[in-house]
DNA sequence: CTAACAATGTTAACTTTTTAACAAAAAAAC
DNA sequence: GTTTTTTTGTTAAAAAGTTAACATTGTTAG
């Protein structure tokens, strides 16, 4: 299961994300139409992807809920969980904490770290929050893999490199400051005002055709 | 400038944002090798978006940074601002107006929207917190055009409806349950589990390559 | 003054991703 | 019991996106 593309990881993440809804809401089977129809795709896009990971549905029933998202999580999830941890507590900080807390079992946020000596030593959503000093150290003894930057942007550098020191394997930076990593680590970057400059951009698009 | 390629558009708006970060620092002049390494890409392809937007910098000395700075504006950039509402003023959207604020001129963040009690009359960050009735009338007073929606996710896909009938044109979907927008509307979605997942894997494969 | 260099701009090749086309087979309809 | 329908799985084609190759041309060095 190597060679996966890049989408396609994405969408098994987004697939898992929908078939739980539907878990839960009591359905059994679904077909490939209908989780295209939840995630704005085309039914064959579903097919091929999951032709990829090699599941195979029943003919005219579907495919089986439970099933898929125990195999999504075989494919994408680590056997033993992973350690996450989130550098910068303030407003994204705290929002994405409270947002992932008992998200996923695989994947937990296990250490928090601020600057501010006001925040250090409270836990926020069973989340400690720990000093910067602390980092290096934990990150070591906590095995932790992922670190997701929410600090000010002028010290996501800083931050990243310390990071990578320490032995994190994976960022999400949330910062609006691109960062370098070694070969090796894996990083990924995000920011908010991209997107809605995106909407924006398509929005006049479609303005000026009228 | 219709057919730019939807990545190009993601880049040119990173491009501007890097770009604006080295006019502060006075540079007046980048190689496209130079934005490449901030933003993690090739010279190659910098330099292809940019003749795409037909921008051509000088041999020898690079491109002219306030002049790109410029031209991405009045491409990416709408001649009157377009006016953003945020709808769920709880973590995440107080995150996003606080991180908005005062970043384009172009686009700016007019109202925001919830149903408590408590938060309707306030503002935050200068975004006056309106109550869910008002939607509507407000959209269209104010003329927004682009709603960013932060509530719970069981809420969103009624939320979204309403966002539709009231005249927005574009919808920046941050609640991890997908929504449909009729065709006109430009949808974009994003969920933060998702890149977390996709770090996880790839930090998953690297591990078991060892 | 000429050669080497360092940068851009563009065409062409390549890779990745998406979509279309269709065979196969179970279920439903008649 | 045969035909039609519906849905999957797969191969092939198309489209989108990236990278390579290289011509061009100021600039610097000798
Ligand atoms: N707020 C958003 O919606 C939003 C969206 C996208 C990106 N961002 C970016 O995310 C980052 C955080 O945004 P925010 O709104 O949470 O800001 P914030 O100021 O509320 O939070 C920043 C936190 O980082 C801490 N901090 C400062 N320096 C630190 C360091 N060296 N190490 C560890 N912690 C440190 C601060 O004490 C503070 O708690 C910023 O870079 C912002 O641009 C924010
Ligand atoms: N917190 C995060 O980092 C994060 C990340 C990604 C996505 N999300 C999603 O974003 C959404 C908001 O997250 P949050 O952490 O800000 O939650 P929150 O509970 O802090 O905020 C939700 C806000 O929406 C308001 N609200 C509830 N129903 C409403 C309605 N019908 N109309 C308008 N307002 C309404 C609530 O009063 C509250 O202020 C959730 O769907 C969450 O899953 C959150």
């Amino acid at each position: 299961m190597k060679n996966l593309p890049h989408k396609t990881i994405e969408r098994l993440s987004q697939y898992r994300r929908a078939l739980l809804i539907c878990l839960e809401s009591g359905k059994t089977h679904i077909y490939s139409h209908e989780i295209a129809k939840i995630q704005h795709i085309t039914a064959v896009q579903v097919r091929r992807d999951l032709m990829l990971i090699g599941y195979t549905g029943t003919l005219r029933k579907g495919y089986n809920v439970k099933e898929l998202i125990d195999l999504i999580g075989e494919i994408i999830d680590s056997d033993e969980g992973i350690h996450v941890a989130i550098i910068g507590m303030g407003n994204l900080g705290r929002a994405l904490i409270n947002y992932f807390s008992g998200k996923r079992t695989q994947l937990s946020i296990v250490a928090g770290f601020d600057i501010n000596p006001d925040k250090i030593g409270n836990t926020m959503s069973g989340v400690p929050c720990f000093g910067l000093d602390d980092l290096d150290r934990l990150i070591q003894t906590l095995d932790i893999k992922i670190g997701i930057m929410t600090v000010p942007a002028d010290f996501a550098v800083e931050v990243a490199d310390r990071l990578v020191r320490a032995g994190v394997k994976g960022i999400l930076n949330y910062t609006p400051k691109p960062v370098n990593v070694p070969k090796g680590v894996y990083l990924e970057e995000y920011d908010m005002i991209t997107s809605l400059e995106k909407v924006a951009f398509y929005v006049k698009m479609h303005n000026d055709e009228e």
